[in-house]
RNA sequence: GGGGAAUUAGCUCAGCUGGCUAGAGCACCUGCCCUGCAAGCAGGGGGUCAUCGGUUCGAUUCCGAUAUUCUCCA
């Protein structure tokens, strides 16, 4: 019998607990994490709440926010009461992304055992219905009689008041809680804890915490869990805030009451789901065991108790890391934000990343692998987010190629740093300078803690000082760059901005107010009009470009038009000089007509793709400019020719049947029944804009200008189709104008073409036999050169002069390319030993020198070719260089050639002294 | 938006401070040897060194512009 090891004995710990978790699933009052969640829906449901799908986790149109954060977001309208909901009372799920900030960072996900980027966020809501007593009298409930937590185990706590707001305790929450626990068990808390603000203004209010404690008794009985509320301890913990939004907090930082009462509350399903579940960390329950046995079946590492060993802990961490981050990755892919190189695609990219890199040093493993979790993740959770379902096969791929890529970019700074250390080691330094770490990190993307890794292994360390000064430097460099300087605006009245480009590209206007703005040391002005037919860029259509004409003749030209939050700011170099007076807002017509042409022909594509491709086809990113349009889609092959031939010819057959062009405005839910497509994870407002070109072949949701009937479009023609990304293609086209001029430029060519090679009607045979021929041609002509070459050569040797026990060759030729007598140089060179070569020629009436020596003369005389033929091109008025071996020289006087070898010749009789 | 880097054969890449007739591995073709798992051996084809300018006697190499890609910061 031999004695366990340390690890050992921990792997049998391990399997007892497995066990005993299994037995725990298996017991009566065990709940499942897909239980948990449906108990909350149908618990809220029971209370008459609407039950509404989780937002997307991807938020547009709004610049301050990258990622859904928290319940309440897809509520925010309906608190700031401008817009209605669509129930008093509604209850969800929402999957939500915290990777920096306040509340996260991303560096401390799957360090500890409690930290995640993406989670899922349970919560109830009241607009101006139920208030404390329901949210509270329910919270109770639900977690005690439907969870069947122990009551003695909760604690609760209560905004205490704040004189500075002038708000009171919070009695009515107290004498609520007061029903269901004893007092020792309610705790008044401070402003930071109890009292909510979405920001610096907005709604707010009193709130109050449910927090768990999950010690064992032992442990209990020594310290009360009362001592232990919101001090940061593993095991008591808050697991529902419910808030109770009563004010709204003025800029002057004044609170006012609002004109209804709301509730927003919201539960951590992860950390619940590890409450009821008994675990000690949100890892250990069934929302992440399944992901992490498959990371075990990858890696062939296993996920054991952190206290094993160091190695162990790595291991460990590297896996929470991985299961936290795939299910973030999977969940923004499918709501249509793929990695990239900037915004919330750069977030994305970096999550990825950092999974890859613990997965890489910790895991051991060097391949892809957290694509192959997609499906885990899929089957787990698809019944509540069916979007990654529908998505799966495009997530798998995205983020498999996203590995690969980023393993390669791994690899290559392997090898620098290796290099590196190399160079290092040679001299003797043990330390990494920081400004290298730097580039590694910045140019290469190669991150700071594996080269630190690396380094030891050479027994060096990093300047870390370094790194983060040089870190810091470019921070403060991208900051100045950014910084557009921006003067304070002129105002001359207040207005509201309205667009009326959609009837008219002229309108009568006046200027609202202005300003200067300088980027990149240019000034320009950005103007905004009470009224205008501008179209600001947006949706992939550009903005519209043309003139403001005042009623003094003075002509303003707009180069750009672009939106800022409300306002739509068009750009020009200069100011009128009389701001205040009437103008003629004139849109470019041609360019307007162009824009319209290639807009409508990206509808008219966009739904033929899905008539030949298939549903599976969608948006994913749309450039319309007045020269192309530029159409991304979900799709994953290459499209064939035929394919394309097939949607080309339907578009064009939809411009010939001239189909009048509808716009409508409708309430979102009306416009989906007509089954118009809109963007995957897109939020849209309560009342959109349809635009449809035959109702039942395209509808889209868009805000766009086009033409009024489609045979003003004239003709479409494709250009190109390529990938952007793994399950993303692009097609590019050309409409009206752009594609007759593309059209007669391809045909002029052929023609001419044709003309050329005097075969008009059989112009491919024409080519081919050209080629043919050109082919034979090379090949004889290679031949003679080789023939000519040869007897050059032979003519040379025929030429030689023995100088000593040195054989001189020196000549003038008669060739077309210095190839060639490089070529033969180094033929003499390789037959001939003791050669000395020196030859002439005239090349585009240019002298040119070339001087050989042979190898053991430059050994064991110390010849040089290079220093002695600087010498000699003096005499050709030029000067040259190159090897101890071979060296040319150039120059301008084509007579001096002569003299030259003359000095060489007299040079190798010297040396003979 | 700003900084850095890359672009060399069908693919993956060498080529350090201008001149070593532009290389390697894989793939391809031919022949030989053979038929046990990435076969071996011999030979061969394939490159306007991304494009356009500049500096130079000479540029894959240095400089500038453009395009594409990567990367970091915002």
């Amino acid at each position: 019998m031999h004695s366990l090891t340390g690890a050992e004995q921990a792997c049998s710990l391990y399997l007892e607990v497995v066990s005993n978790k299994n037995n725990y699933y298996n017991s009566m009052n065990s709940l499942t994490s897909g239980d948990i969640r449906r108990k909350f829906l149908d618990f809220f449901q029971s209370k008459g709440h609407l039950i509404v799908p989780s937002a997307p986790i991807v938020i547009k149109n709004d610049p301050t926010l990258m990622f859904t954060n928290a319940g309440m977001n897809q509520f925010k309208d309906s608190f700031l009461g401008q817009g209605r909901p669509l129930s008093p009372r509604i209850a969800d799920t929402q999957k939500c992304l915290r990777v920096s900030g306040k509340h996260n960072d991303l560096e401390e996900v799957g360090v500890d055992t409690y930290h995640h980027t993406m989670f899922e966020m349970l919560g109830n809501w009241s607009f101006g219905d139920y208030f404390k007593k329901e949210a509270i009298e329910w919270a109770f409930e639900l977690l005690t009689g439907v969870y069947k937590i122990n009551k003695e185990q909760l604690y609760a706590t209560v905004f205490e008041g704040d004189k500075k707001d002038n708000l009171p305790f919070d009695r009515e929450a107290y004498d609520q809680w007061l029903k269901f626990i004893p007092k020792e068990k309610i705790i008044a808390g401070k402003k930071k804890d109890n009292f909510w603000e979405m920001g610096d203004t907005g709604p707010c209010g009193p709130c109050s915490e449910v927090h768990i404690d999950l010690r064992t008794d032992d442990e209990r009985k020594k310290i009360s869990g009362r001592e232990l509320v919101n001090t940061g301890h593993p095991k008591v913990i808050e697991i529902w805030n419910l808030v109770f939004m009563e004010f709204n907090r003025k800029a002057d930082g004044s609170l006012e009451k609002l004109p209804a009462l709301n509730v927003d509350t919201g539960m951590g399903f992860e950390r619940l789901c590890m409450a009821l579940q008994g675990k000690q960390s949100s890892y250990d329950t069934d929302v992440f065991q399944p992901i992490i046995k498959e990371i075990e079946k990858l890696s062939g590492k296993k996920y054991l108790p952190d206290n094993i060993n160091r190695e162990q802990s790595q291991i460990n961490i590297a896996m929470r890391v991985a299961a936290d981050h795939i299910r973030a990755i999977s969940f923004t892919i499918a709501d249509g934000q793929l990695p990239s190189n900037t915004g919330a695609g750069y977030v994305i990219r970096r999550i990825l990343r950092r999974a890859v890199r613990y997965g890489y040093q910790a895991l051991d493993i060097k391949e892809p692998f957290l694509y192959q979790l997609v499906e885990r993740i899929a089957a787990e959770m698809g019944n509540v987010f069916p979007e990654i379902v529908k998505q799966e096969k495009l997530i798998k791929k995205v983020i498999q190629e996203e590995e690969t890529a980023f393993l390669r970019t791994l690899e290559q700074g392997l090898k620098k740093i290796e290099a590196l250390c190399a160079e290092n080691q040679k001299n003797d330094r043990k330390v990494i300078e920081g400004e290298q770490v730097f580039e590694l990190y910045d140019t290469f993307g190669f991150p700071a803690d594996l080269t630190a890794l690396i380094a030891k292994e050479y027994d060096m360390r990093i300047d870390e000082a370094g790194f983060n000064a040089a870190l810091e430097k470019q921070r403060s460099r991208s900051r100045a760059a950014t910084s557009v300087d921006k003067e304070d605006w002129t105002i001359l009245f207040d207005a509201p901005a309205i667009f009326s480009g959609y009837e008219r590209i002229e309108d009568n206007v006046k200027i609202s107010r202005y300003r200067k703005v300088k980027s990149k040391g240019k000034d320009q002005y950005q103007i905004v009009l009470d009224r205008t037919p501008f179209y600001a860029e947006s949706g992939g259509q550009v903005g519209d470009t043309g003139l403001l004409e005042g009623q003094d003749g003075e002509r303003i030209e707009i180069s750009d038009t672009r939106k800022e939050n409300n306002l739509i700011l068009h750009y020009s170099d200069k100011l009128p000089k009389n701001p205040g007076q009437l103008f003629k807002a004139v849109v470019n017509p041609e360019r307007r007509t162009l824009i319209a042409d290639n807009h409508s022909a990206t509808h008219l594509l966009h739904a033929a793709l899905r008539k030949v491709l298939g549903k599976h086809v969608e948006q994913r990113g749309s450039l319309v400019n007045p020269e192309y349009l530029r159409f991304d889609f979900s799709h994953f092959s290459k499209i064939t020719n035929e394919e394309l031939a097939e949607i080309e010819s339907l578009v064009n057959q939809k411009i010939r049947e001239n189909i009048t062009c509808h716009t409508d405005e409708m309430p979102i839910d009306e416009a989906k029944k007509l089954g118009a497509m809109a963007l995957f994870g897109e939020k849209y407002g309560n009342t959109v804009r349809v635009v449809t070109f035959d109702k039942n072949y395209s509808i889209e949701l868009c805000g766009g200008t086009h033409v009024k009937a489609t045979g003003q479009i004239g003709f479409f023609k494709i250009l190109s189709e390529s990938a952007v990304s793994a399950g993303i293609r692009r097609i590019e086209a050309v409409t009206a104008l752009k594609a007759e001029e593309y059209i007669r430029k391809q045909l002029t060519t052929l023609i001419e073409g044709a003309e050329l090679l005097k075969a008009p009607n059989n112009l491919l045979k024409g080519i081919r036999d050209l080629l043919e021929k050109e082919q034979q041609t090379g090949k004889q002509l290679e031949k003679l050169a080789r023939q000519y070459n040869l007897n050059l050569k032979d003519k040379l040797q025929a030429e030689k002069i023995t100088v000593g026990d040195i054989m001189f060759i020196g000549s003038v030729v008669d060739v077309v390319s210095a190839d060639m007598v490089k070529d033969i140089c180094f033929q003499l060179k390789n037959d001939l030993p003791n050669l000395f070569l020196i030859l002439g020629a005239e090349l585009g009436g240019k002298a040119n020198l070339f001087l050989a020596i042979s190898d053991n003369l430059v050994k064991e005389k110390n010849w040089n070719a290079g220093t002695l033929i600087r010498e000699l091109s003096k005499e050709i008025k030029g000067g040259g260089g190159g090897q101890p071996f071979y060296a040319t020289a150039g120059g301008t006087d084509a007579g001096g050639i002569a003299t030259a070898i003359k000095k060489a010749m007299q040079w190798v009789e010297n040396q003979k002294n």
